[in-house]
DNA sequence: CGCTGTCCTGCGGGAACCCGCAGATCTTGC
DNA sequence: GCAAGATCTGCGGGTTCCCGCAGGACAGCG
């Protein structure tokens, strides 16, 4: 049983080293990368099966490298370690998982056991391991009175790529007033009229300022929208 | 000689607490805080003269740290140690140097020999130590060819916010005509005419368009926004 | 002094945005 | 079958944004 670590930062990536040692002494090669790109080649060249993965990374961030090592061989069980529970990157986690694919999801912050008690049942007993407070975004998200439904998050990542409303229309297949009316729901979900209601009408552009609530909330993050831009590009080009 | 180290992460916190005492052995206490808030509280109660300080940390992140030490104690030594060279971070820590402070900025990337020659650079030499890659793009940044301005960057900060042109036009006590050249200018600079000039007009809201391509081209960053966003929130208190 | 360059300002208009209203589907459940 | 709910759509309008044009203020320079 062989083992793969993406991580960029020194420091964690021998850390990791030593928990998968001691977590799986069971284990043969444990390889290193040290990037999202780098990783994705290992995997396929090593024909790894397990992966533990870092998310927030240069180059080419840990959800990159998921989708595409998962594209090749979905039952690769994955166990992501990260700083952040960001709704930005949980989603983004969720939306790439194939059907019926193993995965954990671990936070840096958690306790040396933890880590290797889910390194076990990830990769021994094929079980799922999400952390608690991962979790707990996770139901916030899916329930639709805080979260946003995935329309709603769809069409604030294309305003927030900075489409105007008749290229979202165009995109997605929908009428102008649709998309406005999705914009509508989307603002009220992430609470922009309050903000600008009382004494102060017109003091936000309710576009721009979804896309800045949304940053601050960490719905969205930078990684995020430049994915967006990177699969609106193919999709134009495609086109 | 005490040392107050500030970073969140419990691997590099105790990598920094050896390195320190590797580098200067002359030194006594090595205090250390897990995040902006409780590094603010040590260091003026230790009344603590050198920092290392991490910048992308939760709760409160190292500039606004390092802002409130520095106005309390503008003698303090400040050595940044982070993750990223982005334009965000850079500026923010060129907004709060104080006249004749010395500071030091290093990445985490640097090797081992490289922090250790800082911390006693900065700390017993008193000497500033900027990374060469952030140097590069102190350099871009200011050189306004390529780089924004500090009016421009400033509206786009506001921008950012979601403030509308009125409101801008307000904050900084200009007309409203002056906001929108100013935005024009931004938009120049940011090269949003020319993704949206050619086949694809119309395609692309300019406002929001800039705050997106700022983001991924790490001009911007949430923390940027968030700062900006309590500094407008006192303002309007005051006024 | 006049010229040039830079910045701020007002005016006007076309485009995009925001949204209430109302009708048209389509699903869900009794 | 029908009522209730959710979603999509067109229409109309008020507001904001984007920007060309033109004029004014001010600094630097020969």
């Amino acid at each position: 049983m062989d083992v793969l670590i993406v991580e960029d930062d020194a420091l964690h990536r021998s850390f990791l080293q030593e928990a998968v040692r001691a977590a799986l002494p069971e284990c043969g090669h444990v390889v290193e990368a040290e990037n999202g790109a780098s990783g994705e080649v290992q995997a396929r060249s090593a024909r790894i099966e397990n992966v533990v993965m870092d998310l927030q990374m240069h180059e080419r961030n840990g959800i990159e490298a998921a989708r595409t090592i998962w594209r090749e061989r979905p039952d690769t069980k994955i166990l992501f370690w990260s700083n952040y529970s960001d709704e930005a990157y949980v989603r983004g986690v969720a939306r790439i998982v194939p059907e019926g694919a193993t995965y954990g999801y671990v936070l840096k912050s958690a306790s040396e056991e933890r880590l290797k008690l889910a390194l076990r049942s990830v990769f021994i007993e094929s079980q799922c391991v999400i952390d608690r407070e991962v979790r707990g975004i996770q139901q916030k998200s899916l329930g639709n009175s805080l979260g946003l439904s995935d329309v709603e998050y769809e069409i604030l990542v294309d305003v927030a790529l900075g489409l105007t409303d008749k290229a979202i229309a165009h995109r997605k297949h929908l009428s102008l007033r649709s998309v406005q009316n999705r914009l509508q729901q989307l603002y009220e979900k992430l609470g922009i009229y309050e903000t600008s209601g009382h004494g102060n009408e017109g003091w936000f552009n309710l576009r721009t300022r979804a896309v800045a609530v949304a940053l601050s909330r960490r719905v969205l993050n930078a990684s995020a929208i430049e994915r967006a831009e990177r699969d609106l590009k193919e999709a134009s080009g495609s086109h």
